[in-house]
DNA sequence: CATGAATGAGTATTCATTCAT
DNA sequence: TATGAATGAATACTCATTCAT
């Protein structure tokens, strides 16, 4: 007799996907806005009005579309986690099937770097803001994360079987200082033209096999040349 | 973000820096208060009032200490880089004088990680916080960052100069590349004993010099072939 | 509340009554949603899309069948009042030609309680949310409250006049305290069977004949004499 | 690592009671003003900012005293229970010892409509807003609520015990009719001196133990035992 | 006739900032 | 120096209303 519970506004495509192409064209428009603004703001500074204004509506429209704040940015998110390991493991894909272990691992890193700098804002927002979701968003789209960890982590593992990458190595670590290389780079990268996308996947891939140093120097041949 | 912006309107021990010793004592402990929310929270998710709150006092009472709430970010983030700074400086002047480039900038990097991960509050939220600050405040710190950059720069290139690295990488993105990985470990790293802070640093170190791939396997020997 | 009102903007079969026979039928089962929320959430608590829902259609449909939430709403009050009217005045004609005044207003209390709590939402709707109208539909609609009050108020003037109720109580506060007591059931009574309407309005009528003190104790006399 | 659970903004009075008197008073003047606006509007039409200009202040400044809404509102219904409570409790005490339980029933229920329509916007607010309250609420205050029921519930008992009142009856819905005639007087009360709340009480009173019917007219007998 | 989609005027809430004491 | 109290601009969110299809 008293109230009950309420919630629910008015429509409700947010239920049924079952939208009409007009709707779903809006609706992809608004998670692109989104995904470029997080990408540049991160989460708590990403405000829905810069959204609605960068996909050409008004910010209470956005609500016919995402039931809130979280729930569009958490899309997003899980959005940005899933198309990047989509891209890596069709990139794999297309390599030569006798295609090494350790080049796939390196094709990986690779097409991380580039897919991020180069080709999806969604990328970048996941890469840019998670750090600073809300534990139970946090808790939320962790699977997609720890599915892409897994995905890279065997790639580790079949490198290491196969000889090409040393076994002591720990897994974890080695793939986080990778993956945090990789997701840094939205932080100094000038897509101006000044950063060179392959070259800094290039480097960080080397990085990852062989280092930068030049072999052991006074040692081995006359090098000594440069003893500054 | 609200009310009108002014500039220095409380009191005044902001301009002569000479406070009382239990006033310098508090703005410390602001300070660290402060550090310790950036470095979890980020620049736009860190309020004032959690900062009073770890520093024992009220979110009103800042405004004896400082002028606003980016000027209390801004003065974090700032000794984050230079303290991060001052650390690793100190600690290749306790290097052996005889130390090579290539250890020196080895150490750097080691100890970067080290101080971030065991040590500073501050050189976390400095990591954490500095790619979401806005524009003006980004060109004010710039000095300091750059100043950074610098240093390493050079420990990069007497490296190379010494033979040590391959003079043929590019040093900024190589630079870049390193302490993002590092930076990135706030983010994943566990202070609760599952990670070691020791090894991260090692690995990276590795990562830089001689990366983790094992020599082509098959090819037993030829070493020396790779003259480069 | 929102927007900036307007008065009949919509199509148009809300000024010809003549509706094709599904239009009458949807607007019906808008009335009868309309009815059921209002009962139970109030005038203010009210939300057009639950309304929507609950008959079956969008919100922005509504407004083909009424030109604005409160005339909607308006109506569905009106109707309350009016039904209950009619109820009440049906009950009294099934009554024996010679039933007496006292009877008559008996079965009038008894009618009013019963409706409400049996039969109809919309008398509920009415005894819930008439109370936080705005006042401009409260002038529109009090023509039909009005009308329900002289109903009433001659069912107990003619009780007076025949002798059955003492002429000495203020008629209006004797009917505003029963009509007060009937529709403050809708926020105690539970349908689950806890309670039973017949006994309520029994009980009801009872307070306003004899009232539920037993004769003066310490004296026993007549006692007998109450044949009814 | 990631963000923690917030909550609680910069200040909090309202968690340690100890306010300055100013705070309290302040405190005081905004209750006051959410009960007279709770008692006109209902719940769902009540607006903070009604609230807030009745009580000179800002709407955000609420928030300085009570942590939302519904804490607000909340404490407004509790204390209109407990005022009434209190009042009613207090009137049975200055009552001569050796008062019958039923002229100490009538006395509570004549009390209760004179604090509701004469004192207490509080127990004004409580009456007309109760029902409408989301089910969360309704559960944390209904302890209160309750108690009172119980109050007179067992008044009700005496009386009956006492041989003033037909055991007969439900005691539950005489209590709710009871109540609920005395709470809709605020709905149709004018307080402009048309209605006069003693009569309005006394009738009430009167249904209660006799009802308004005078003797069977037509039938001869008794008529003279009533002395009164 | 109906609805999917959008709009925009509000409403509760937050939080940096002020200031009298 | 500190703080209790307040302010007000900004932000997320709601909901009646509109309208093209």
């Amino acid at each position: 007799m008293a109230s009950a519970p309420r919630k629910r506004p008015a429509a409700e495509p947010r239920a049924g996907q079952k939208l009409s192409p007009r709707g779903e064209l809006k609706r992809t428009q608004i998670l692109d806005a989104a995904a470029e603004v997080l990408a540049v703001r991160g989460f708590a500074g990403t405000m829905l009005s810069e959204i609605a204004e960068r996909a050409g509506t008004q910010a209470g429209s956005l609500y016919y579309h995402f039931a809130s704040r979280e729930d569009l940015i958490e899309e997003v998110l899980r959005r940005g986690v899933t198309l990047t390991m989509a891209h890596v493991r069709a990139a794999l894909t297309e390599l030569a099937p006798e295609t090494s272990a350790r080049d796939r691992l390196a094709a990986a890193i690779r097409e991380h770097v580039r897919f991020q700098l180069d080709v999806s804002a969604y990328a970048r927002a996941s890469a840019r803001s998670t750090g600073q979701v809300p534990a139970e968003m946090r808790a939320r789209i962790n699977r997609e994360f720890r599915r892409y960890g897994v995905f890279l982590d065997e790639l580790i593992m079949e490198a290491m079987a196969d000889g090409a990458i040393d076994p002591g190595v720990d897994r974890s670590a080695l793939r986080m200082l990778l993956i945090g290389a990789a997701n840094w780079t939205t932080e100094w990268f000038r897509p101006d033209g000044t950063s060179n996308v392959d070259e800094i996947a290039d480097l960080l891939v080397r990085l990852m096999l062989s280092g930068v140093a030049k072999p052991k120097p006074g040692r081995r041949l006359p090098k000594k040349s440069k003893v500054d």
